[in-house]
DNA sequence: CATACATATGATCATATGCTCATATGCTCA
DNA sequence: TGAGCATATGAGCATATGATCATATGTATG
């Protein structure tokens, strides 16, 4: 079933055991993808300060917009992306939609991430 | 000095403190796009998997080409990048390089991921 | 229900990104 | 030292991505 596999690479392979072990400890496709798929949404300069500001307040698209200095219509396209992803959700309040993070993971990612550049 | 970032955009804004708020918690600049450069090293497919294979065992190129069934070419560049953004090293061995992780965050960080995609 | 405002969405364009091929470098050993 | 393998790097191409403009949807309020 994945025999093939094992050839796909032309070159000499050096150490058959570890590869084996790899593949037996790798991700399996659908949760790579969605992890892939997280990381972009993280890998962006305006999706990445959007949450940052989420971590704290609550605030609606225009907040955003003017805060980021970028179009109304800019920050609504990214906060869908980043709705699809279940990174952030909101709350309707009249005609206002205030966008706030939809739990605690975003903003641990991102300590981590700048632990790691502060070193 | 920052006045001018205040009117970027047109709309009305409604809720000013919160965008002051959100101004002063902020990261820096620098940080930022750092931060930003990790996650896109991370979201990608083939580096996610490079990385995740690094957790457990030190492999060489040819091993990771044989792995993720790509050209060598292919893994040297994306381990380029892994080096430059110091999320991996390499050691030596004769004619032979063998990469690993440098640190635990790359491996926080997908732990991280993962513990979000499966809620 | 008509107007105004808040947000969403579709189309489009410029730029960024990943892969492959061709070639260069670095190391070992005969 | 020269042949051969392991890895690195540059160029080029196809695709993905983010911003904007134009337009649509949805909500309150007169």
């Amino acid at each position: 079933m994945d025999s093939n596999q094992e050839d796909i690479c032309l070159c000499r392979v050096i150490h058959h055991e570890r590869i084996n072990q790899a593949r037996k400890e790798a991700l399996k496709e659908g949760e790579l993808e969605k992890t892939v798929q997280l990381f972009k949404a993280m890998a962006d300069h305006t999706r990445c300060r959007i949450l940052w500001a989420l971590t704290e307040v609550e605030m609606c698209v225009c907040d955003l917009a003017a805060l980021l200095g970028i179009t109304e219509s800019a920050v609504s396209h990214q906060l869908r992306l980043l709705r699809q992803l279940q990174l952030v959700t909101n709350r309707r309040q009249g005609a206002i939609l205030y966008y706030r993070l939809n739990d605690h993971h975003v903003h641990q990612l991102i300590s981590v991430a700048l632990e790691h550049i502060r070193e």
